[in-house]
Formats: structure tokens, sequence, C-alpha cells
DNA sequence: TGTATCCTTTGACCTATGTCAAAAAGTAAA
DNA sequence: TTTACTTTTTGACATAGGTCAAAGGATACA
């Protein structure tokens, strides 16, 4: 999916204002394994993937690599309380594959928030699609088991497990790689 | 805290458009125990509180109930989801002592997006400050023991524990009544 | 001011999942 | 196709936190 496509999704605009939203974005082709932000960093882009996919990792102190959320074509990818907040970034930004992706600046975002109520109204829909979903995987990781946490993963990021790692997948739904190795390995889906 | 001082910590309102807006709210007062909204049930209110503690919880299948989030005064209250997505509400509301809460429907609210680009300045902010903090709850689940757990809330919802009970702060954090106990009796701070 | 009800703590025991270590299976590079 | 490297699987063992049951404490109301 594109990207005019993508904000067409939420909210009809006028051809000449997605044109003008369009062209302020920027084009970036980036391979496998590119880090766009560093734990640490202030964020100040918001990305959308045509095509790829991304991951968003935290550094525990004894150097484990947790991921805590994917991202996939057709969708933003941020670290995103440091994009909206400007506060340093608690995660990395890492691409896992060779990836086409669309950049817009925070100030340029803004602007053209304060330019059209359209993509005001843009903005908001899309931070509650992404509270909807991040409140998901919430209710996953409080009240079900390992077992459970892969089947709602399944859900959320169809055939993720064809194109990222297992010990990625483990440490997003908040186990080991191990633990996630001997669930699938008694893989009938599971049935109440 | 009142309305009108929490909608002009986001955006700098012109006073007509501010009273406007807080025109379309109504008051209510409910007592300890009310049950705003059930699953099921589409929630098409937003309340905001402005005296008062709320909480919003699941019912699993053997009946026990798990808190999701507690709403305090000062904030908005919904189930989030079931409101902007307009589908059946996985979670009851329930407001856990006497409160004084302003309600407004969905419609109404909906208009007020569309007729003041503040408005939607102001939902657009509101969404990602909720973003926000749900995504601090989720790395709390996801990286962190049951001692951290209790630490990080106590962070998020300072003194709460006075205010509601052990078994609804334990299953909020994904854990029994009896661990929680556990903790708090050797309550020093954890000092690492 | 006693009685019923609810909330919290404690103890004994159990289990899902983590840890550590090594083998096996893939993948890439030369 | 051999070598080197990364990822996944497996096994043995450890432990945080869950479950069940019962005893204390609070709180409310009659």
């Amino acid at each position: 999916m594109n990207l005019s496509d993508f904000l067409k999704q939420f909210v009809s605009f006028p051809p000449e204002e997605l044109e003008d939203i369009i062209s302020h974005f920027e084009k970036e082709i980036v391979q496998k394994n590119k880090t766009l932000v560093t734990q640490g960093q202030v964020c100040n882009k918001l990305y959308f993937i045509e095509e790829g996919v991304g991951r968003s990792y935290y550094l525990k102190e004894d150097g484990k690599e947790i991921t805590q959320w994917f991202f996939i074509e057709g969708k933003f990818m941020s670290s995103i309380e440091s994009f909206f907040q400007q506060v340093p970034s608690l995660y990395y930004l890492e691409m896992l594959e060779d990836s086409t992706i669309y950049s817009i600046t925070r100030e340029k975002l803004d602007a053209l928030f304060a330019k059209y109520h359209d993509m005001e109204k843009f903005g908001r829909l899309l931070s509650t699609e992404m509270l909807t979903r991040v409140v998901n995987k919430l209710n996953a990781l409080q009240f079900q088991t390992a077992r459970e946490r892969y089947d709602y993963m399944l859900t959320e990021f169809p055939n993720i497990s064809n194109r990222v790692s297992l010990g990625h997948i483990a440490s997003y739904l908040g186990m080991t790689q191990e633990t996630l190795s001997r669930i699938r390995r008694n893989d009938s889906p599971k049935r109440p």
C-alpha cells in the first residue's frame, strides 16, 4: 500500500491537499539491518513503510534486546513517545529487510497539522488506531499464557514469523526464545 | 482540576470556543460502585473526572475481574477502543468512589471536532498522551518483575493504594493479590 | 455493640516459564 | 563443498509467582 492510499483510508482529503501533504515526505531506500534511531536520541521523523519490515527494541542493562513492536508495510513507524513528546528515545528503530520508506520531520508534520484541519483529523485517527493496537497487546500480556500470547501475535502480525527471527518474536511477547520454540513444537493451534 | 483547566493544558482555546465546548458536557454525580458501562455494550460517552476514581475491568471466563486501567480526577475516562471505534466494549467501567464527572456523547464530540480545528488538535494530543501512558505500562508488563511493576504503578498512580483495594491493583499489574501482599510486606523500595 | 461481609495476610505446595549449556539445523561466504 | 557464523531446538535444573485453604483485620449496618 502506498502513502496516498493509506491517508485516504482515514480521511477523504481534497486532491490538492493530499498532493501538498505527500510532497513533504521524502522517499528513502534502506537496507536490511539499518538503524534509523538509537536509544537516547530524540526521534524526529515519522516513517511510512511502503515495503519492508522494521522493529523497535529496547536494550537491557545486561545487553539483551527486547523487541517492543513490529512495523510492516502500509503502516507508520516511529519511536512514538520520543517523536510526539520530543524526549530521548528508549528504543532503537531498525529495519529487518531491505525497505522503501517515506519520512517526514516533526516540524513539517506540525506545519501540516496547523495548515489543514483534515490533517489534524488524520493525526487524531491515527493515534487512536495505534492506541487500540497497543491496548490489545497490553491485554495479551496482562492476562494470557505464553501460548495465548503467541496466538494473539499471529492475528496482529499474520505470517511475521516467516520474516523475522524467533528471538525477536519471543522478546516481543515477553518470553524467552526457548519457551517460544517449545510452544511451536506442539503446534496445533490452541483449541479451548 | 476542572474541565476547563484541563482543556487549556493542551490547547489555548479562544474563550468563546472553550465555553461552547464545555456547554456540551453534562455534569453527573455518581455514587461509589456505580457501573457506567457493561461488557458487550458500546460505550458512547467520554467522561471527565472532576473528583473521584474509576477503573475499567475485564471479566474472565472463570469470573475473575482483571483491572485494566485506573482513572483519577483530572483525567478522561472511557472504554477507549469501544468509544472511538464504536465496537462492543471488552470492559466494564466502574466508579470506585462517590464522584463528580462530566460526560459527552460521541455525536457531540464528533461535531466539536468538525467545528473547531483547535478541538481536533486537542483530540490528537489527548490520544498521543494516552498512548504514551499505555506504552509505559506495556513496557512494565513486558520486561519487569512483579516488584518492579509495583514500583512503576506507584509513579503512574501515586497513592492510589489508599483509595482502591489491593485486589484491584494486583490484577492491574498482572499478578495475584497474594503476590502483591507479599511484595508489600518486604516494603523497602527497591534499590538497584 | 454485635454480626455479617468484605478485604488482606499467611502458609504449604505446585507449575509455568526462566536459565544455562550444548547439540543440531540453517545460511552465507569463499 | 568446506568453513564459519547465526539461529533454532533440546535437555536438565532452578525459581518466581500461582493456587488453594484458612486465619486475621476492617468496615458497615441493624
